[in-house]
DNA sequence: GTGGTCTAGACCACA
DNA sequence: GTGGTCTAGACCACT
């Protein structure tokens, strides 16, 4: 519905279980898809309405992102026509990268051993994602 | 009282700035260590107090984490003595294992591409968890 | 407000004398009642504030035994709206669990024999758990 | 090792989940037995050393139980002999009785409610212990 | 000295 | 209004 000038539409991805606040995961993914050069000045958003509907959220939290988003500078809202990335550079897009990372990782290593996993396994079936090994299991 | 009895010393971080809520962080980081291959079954964790002092976090909220950990069946604690790490009882089937396995690959690699993240940082994260991040103590 | 919504209230009861922590009263008295029947999935448990109103304790002791229910994957709490029972994904195999049914009861037996009480008394207090105790709320 | 009267060994019994303090365990089965009948003035019990020994539990915690029972006049120790139900009636035996039974019943009921079980399987399997019944199940 | 339970009360996230 | 996180601090159970 809000597509960015590159054609490819940005939508947002919500995950339950990660213990981050939704409004939280919000902003981040704002400023990690600025960094990671996904979104770009001048890109609009999806609308409070449509993004609240796609997520199945309040409407309420997605306001709030985009309302610290603005008061950051980040974005633009544009009575009667959307919400914008802004032209302003944001200040420190790597510190903001590198600790999404981090997060993500550690997010992703924590589950991981939750369910007995090691990482030995991990970096496996990252390398060979298709690869079917029911053997070499106990 | 600082090394753990195989010599290793178990020590938790603290990111303010991440949003994640600190019990959380705390349960992340012993699933994720126990992935990582730093903490094995038997290793005892820091005592509740000692973990909070040197956080300088209450020490209700390491027992929370402690006590979600051993419901989960993680921990094992010892009133009078301490907190362990249980010898796991993962009776799971391979094939199931091997699908868990799976999905819990794609789903870090279809978020970590959303990011804008590539393969390589990724791997580097995982070898390294918690390089590089300047300031992540409370 | 104190009644569910299939129109069957649901209270608890706290037994000041039996030693048994509070929290764990509360845990006890949700799994009993799903034994029991008079709790089924979908249904909500009396709210944090409310619960800990009708008890005269503290609403943080409330929480604590619903967020091991939760944990156990009993419960469900859907943040601003209330806690419902969840429901249950029980995929245990036959045999197991006719094993489990044997060793529970037989168990039962064995110390309800030991502190020399009849079968009748027993299916007496089965069918009626909370009848007959004089002072039994704090 | 002490031996009743009526030659039967009291021995205690402790449940490690029930959640009940290891103490309020001990005292509940003596007053407990006394109401059943099992345990009468003059009565030796256990020594606090054999039953620490026995049940694995740190001596201070037998003997706390025992001061409490003898300061309620229930017990009585001889110096150099051992210890001994005393001649006096306990105050309040019905009341005393019915609270365990209450509470082994709830308890009961509890473990049946987590693990799945319905009040009717827990009835047919105590009228028929011992019968095999893998269909009639879903 | 270790973990465990509970309270009182502040402030946050979400519908 | 609902649940969620955290603190400060008291007192208990156990080794």
């Amino acid at each position: 519905m809000s597509t960015t000038r590159n054609g490819a539409a940005f939508a947002f991805r919500l995950d339950a279980d990660s213990g981050v606040p939704v409004y939280r995961q919000l902003i981040d993914q704002v400023t990690g898809s600025l960094a990671a050069g996904s979104l770009a000045a001048g890109n609009q958003l999806p609308t409070v309405r449509q993004a609240a509907v796609d997520l199945a959220i309040n409407p309420n939290t997605v306001m709030r992102a985009y309302r610290e988003l603005e008061i950051r500078g980040i974005l633009e809202t544009q009575q009667g026509t959307g919400t914008f990335i802004s032209r302003q550079k944001s200040k420190r897009p790597d510190a903001e990268r590198q600790r999404q990372l981090s997060q993500l990782v550690s997010d992703f290593l924590a589950r991981a051993g939750a369910a007995g996993f090691t990482v030995e396994e991990l970096l496996e079936q990252i390398h060979d994602p298709y690869a079917d090994r029911p053997k070499n299991r106990r």
